[in-house]
Parts: C-alpha cells; sequence; structure tokens
DNA sequence: TTCCAAAATAGAACACGTTTCACTTCTCAT
DNA sequence: ATGAGAAGTGAAACGTGTTCTATTTTGGAA
C-alpha cells in the first residue's frame, strides 16, 4: 500500500472511529488525506472497501498483539474463551470503528467479497490455535494436518461470533450478549 | 397495512426479485406502486424498512407453510436439518429477493433493530419448535417451560444459520454451504 | 351540503457515492 | 535535458436515497 492509500485508510478510521459509518464522507476522507477524490478511486473501489482495508489493519495488529503470548487456559474451552474475549475486547474498544466494519463485512458487496472471505479464514484460524493451546500466528499454514472435528468447531464459533457480532453491531444487544453467545456454544460444542 | 403500504411492498418484493437490492430505486417503487414519493416515506423510513416489512411478510408465509404439517424426522437432529432446509430453500428459491432482505437484515440500520430482533426470535421460536418435535406456530408464546439447553441450542443454530446465509448473501459460498454448516453444528450439537 | 384537517401528490432540492473530464505534474527511458 | 505516458488534481456531473414545499384531493363532522 503506497503512501496516499495509507492516509486514506488512516483518515477513514479517524472519521469512522469519530462519529461512524456515515461520517466517512469520500469528500472529507480524500480532503482530510490531501488527496483528490479520484485519487481515492484510483485505489479503492468503492467506501466499502476502504473500510475492509482498515479492517485489515486492524485485524493484523490485533493478530500481531494475540501472536506475543500465548492464548491463557488450561482447555480447548478455556481458551476459547480467551481468545474471544481478546478478539471483541479489540473491536469493540472503537465501537464506531466496530460497527462501521460490521456493516461492510455484511454489505455482501461483491467488490469485497474475498477479502470479507480473509477475514472469516482469519479468525477461523485464531480460533483453532487457540483450541489446540498453539501460539497464534498471523500467515499460518493450514495444511492436511488439521483435525477435521476442530476445524467444524472452529467454524462454527467463529459464525455464531459473527453473527452476535453483526447483532451487536445493529444495536440488537450489547457486546457482553456476543460473549455469552460464543460462550455458550463453546460449552456445549466441548461438552461431548 | 393500509392498501398503499401493501401495494409498497409487493412492488419492492418484485422489483428486488428481478434485479436485486439495487433495482429497488424507490422513484420506481413509487411509480409502480401508483403513489407518490412522499408518500412512501410517509409508510416506510427508509428503503431498508420497505424490505424488511417484505422480509417479515415472506416469512409469515414461510411460517404458515411450515405449520401445515409435522416437521419430519425421529430425532431433533433430523428435525432441524428438515426445518433449515425448508427455511433455506424459501428463502433461497427467489435468491435476488433473498440477498436483498439479507443485505437489509445486517445493515445495522437503527430503524429495523426491532423488526431484525423479531426475525430471528422468529427463526429461533421455529427451531425450538422443530427440536421439540412440537408444531410449528407464527405467535407462539415462550414461556417459563422452555427447556434451556434446547432455547441454547436453537440460538446457536440460528445465529450459524444466519451468518452462513449472510456469506451466502454475499457471493462467500453457494447455498448448499450453509445447510453444510448448519447441519454440522446440529451434528456436534446433539451428538453430547 | 359545506368545510376543514389529514393525507396524498408532483416535483424541486439536497447529500453523498461514484464517474467523468480536461488539465497539470510526476517519472523515467532515451 | 526531454518527451511520452502514468498518475494526480479540481471540478463538474450523474444517480439515487431522503427531505421539503406548495398544491390538490379526500373523508368525515357540523
Amino acid at each position: 500500500m503506497d503512501d496516499r492509500a495509507k492516509r486514506i485508510v488512516e483518515t477513514a478510521i479517524e472519521l469512522a472511529e469519530r462519529d461512524g459509518f456515515q461520517a466517512v464522507r469520500l469528500r472529507d476522507v480524500a480532503a482530510s488525506a490531501q488527496v483528490a477524490l479520484g485519487t481515492v478511486y484510483k485505489r479503492f473501489a468503492s467506501k466499502e472497501e476502504i473500510l475492509i482495508a482498515a479492517l485489515e489493519q486492524e485485524s493484523e495488529k490485533l493478530v500481531t498483539r494475540l501472536g506475543k503470548k500465548a492464548v491463557p487456559g488450561d482447555t480447548p474451552q478455556e481458551r476459547v474463551r480467551a481468545i474471544f474475549v481478546a478478539i471483541t475486547r479489540g473491536f469493540i474498544r472503537r465501537p464506531n470503528l466496530a460497527k462501521a466494519t460490521a456493516r461492510s463485512l455484511a454489505s455482501g458487496d461483491p467488490n469485497i467479497t474475498e477479502r470479507v472471505a480473509s477475514f472469516h479464514a482469519l479468525i477461523t484460524a485464531v480460533v483453532m490455535a487457540a483450541i489446540r493451546g498453539e501460539p497464534v500466528v498471523a500467515d499460518a499454514e493450514w495444511g492436511g494436518d488439521t483435525d477435521e472435528r476442530e476445524r467444524n468447531i472452529a467454524s462454527i464459533l467463529q459464525n455464531v461470533w459473527f453473527a452476535s457480532f453483526v447483532g451487536w453491531a445493529g444495536g440488537l444487544h450489547d457486546a457482553n450478549r456476543v460473549l455469552e453467545d460464543v460462550d455458550m456454544a463453546a460449552a456445549l460444542l466441548f461438552e461431548g
């Protein structure tokens, strides 16, 4: 990502964090990033794409932070809880930004399909690492040595988290509920 | 819902079904429903609200249809599979409409929060009924006699379905994957 | 029947995402 | 150093969701 693109994303993050999705007006982004509107569109296909880039950047930071020390907890269930607490906290620390990115994630914009898939895959990979008690690494290779059942559980938990996160972003419930939902699912999935 | 509102929703459904969310242009909706644009906005706060109304109408029909006969299957898991097959088929029969409503469901528009919550509650209730092998009824009362564990499983399955459905709507994967995800979750949740 | 308040209408106007265009400024191979 | 093409710029313009206004129609109370 070149200089201008970085400025654009940085500015979008600031605006989203301050006042949410609708406050990320591309004319303002361009002005604030000291770039012409056309330049914004030379870098990004749409507003949603800018916010997904922001999400990717924040996710990367989050995963880096998570990788700093081992996921605490003696059982898969405890580690899953710990990792989702960390992920969810990481997002809701800046609620408006989180809601804006949630909106983009769920928008269905075809431009960003692959990146949305990558995000889901990233969360699933992090959860799998937590289940196994392995360190969380950003660029994990998931070869043939993955246990099918663990992968399935991770995928389910990721789906539950995502649905509940989107629910939080839409005002359906508060952030604790997101963790409760994931916890409940983990409890039921790991008891068997 | 008065006459005009019905025509508006009906028109929106037709347009969404034919060409998707972006084809539901409110000027066209108004013209086609033989109503002024201002009248559309007297009835509905936003485009998303119209599509949610469409979703509610379709959901109602779906639940009515589901209630016609008992959910087939001898075990909770089989019945859950059957009910999600029916729900998912019901939606993807008209893919563009389904995607348009999925987009509204996940939009985070504060205007529609309660209705989104109702939709989730409806699906959860239907799933609970299927788990218990009870008839699916539209206006079920969920009093104190509900089993906590069943309710939790239904809620998890609903979340998994929703996340995967939104994924389908966003082009992440095809419709079969939605059923596979739910199946997988049901298998793991019911084995314990 | 007459009258009035509520509802509906036509259409202009506004905001913002997105596209387009004519022009200027880089960049770098020759 | 120079010239061509790539990249950037500023501004206009377009589409569509949303709002606003002035006018007309409607439906029920008197």
